[in-house]
DNA sequence: GCCAACGTTGGC
DNA sequence: GCCAACGTTGGC
């Protein structure tokens, strides 16, 4: 199973609003970029994934699972861009700063260290556990 | 609010 | 198919 790293601007769409979706999940909408549409479409059910918090907190602060595979998204006017839904699954007991990504070497090839502005993007599975460790799960 | 980095667009 | 110009992102 592979893991992913979603960035959202919590004034625009939060880990609490994620929450409040609840098992039905949500559409991850807006991705207009080329890179990130490929990993969108290399996404299965029950891929899970981090949620972060970009400009405001600027910290991972959740999990997330993917509950429908890549389809067309409905905003995009020139029809080559498309989405999958994600589910809320639990928040990290504590949130995992982007300051302190930095500072952790396991984590210096993270693409999130590396590429910032990239807004979906993947997670190896070292990575993924020193973040969970790092969230206290 | 600034600015560097990057991706996309469009003219040639 | 190249590359300059432009727009956007996101950390600081």
């Amino acid at each position: 199973m592979a893991h992913w790293l979603y960035k959202s601007e919590p004034n625009v769409w939060s880990w609490d609003d994620q929450v409040a979706k609840g098992d039905a999940g949500e559409p991850w909408n807006g991705v207009r970029n080329f890179l990130a549409r490929k990993h969108l479409q290399a996404m299965r059910n029950g891929d899970t994934g981090f949620f972060y918090h970009s400009n405001e907190g600027k910290a991972i602060v959740g999990v997330v699972e993917v509950v429908r595979e890549y389809y067309p998204d409905p905003s995009d006017e020139t029809g080559r861009f498309g989405m999958v839904d994600l589910k809320a699954v639990r928040p990290l007991k504590r949130p995992v700063t982007l300051q302190e990504i930095r500072q952790e070497p396991r984590l210096a090839d993270m693409v999130l260290v590396n590429n910032s502005r990239l807004s979906v993007q993947p997670v190896t599975d070292a990575e993924w556990a020193v973040v969970l460790e790092l969230g206290g799960l």
